[in-house]
DNA sequence: AATATTATCGCGATCATGTCGCAATAATGA
DNA sequence: TCATTATTGCGACATGATCGCGATAATATT
């Protein structure tokens, strides 16, 4: 099924079947995807360049997160409970070693910073075994 | 001068001028090191290659971490207040975007995962501008 | 001390992720 | 319908990290 996905047509941004497909997919994860697992799933249609670029244009216009795995991916994942203004990102994501599912999880922390430092960007992740693939322990 | 650092000779491993430099390094370094960074230091007398296979060796006997810093490299610290059953890693980094400096932030987190999940990996990152850089602010 | 063993090194090649330039294409506005 | 220009595909590139292999040198053995 092809959802009609409004994109930000500000800024001459345009809407093409690429991004329409990719910001489905998206969307339709359950977990954060990279652009090698995009790249599965859209076969040799889309382009490598045009998968990366896709990505971070949605992510310029507030679309998506973009978030570096503790494997030195970045994983892009749909905005959920974030505003134009203001996104909450201040909170862990798991990567399961085992599924590669990646998920946020739920608690927002807030570390304090020596005085006089200035935060920028946040990003923790915890890797290790989900529930479904860790059954001994 | 050249200090003589002990490194474990268990496990078959040999102690080299190579090893004993950048170990040296490590401990003299005030901030965690990248290869880049190790490279500078060392010059051309040292191979890329075996840097990364040191630092990753080290990294195997428990003697430095590894930490992926949010700039998508590898950075390797000395290890401290580590035994050697038990590392604490469970803190976070911060690197200031001005001056490259990388920190341990004293306090340790700890984050709840769901239920059945397994940590096996920690990594919590925030860049910005440390005191000595964001003096307007 | 001399020799054998083999961990380590240096060098080059290779892989992976991510980016960029540019000509061709196609989505929008007039 | 046509003009404008964002977007695409393709290739090349940049960087971090790894690997294979012959040469070297740190230990172990005699």
């Amino acid at each position: 099924m092809i959802a009609i996905i409004f994109l930000p047509l500000r800024m001459n941004k345009r809407n093409t079947k690429t991004k329409q497909l990719i910001l489905e997919t998206l969307k339709n994860a359950e977990t954060a995807v990279s652009q090698d697992i995009l790249q599965e799933e859209l076969g040799d249609a889309v382009d490598r360049a045009t998968i990366y670029r896709v990505l971070n244009s949605f992510c310029d216009d507030g679309i998506v997160h973009k978030i570096l795995g503790d494997d030195g991916k970045y994983y892009f994942a749909f905005c959920v409970n974030c505003t134009e203004k203001k996104h909450h990102h201040n909170h862990f994501h798991f990567r399961c070693l085992e599924c590669g599912k990646i998920e946020c999880l739920p608690n927002e922390v807030d570390i304090k910073l020596p005085k006089g430092y200035r935060s920028v960007n946040f990003n923790g992740f915890i890797s290790g075994y989900c529930a479904a693939c860790s059954p001994g322990a």
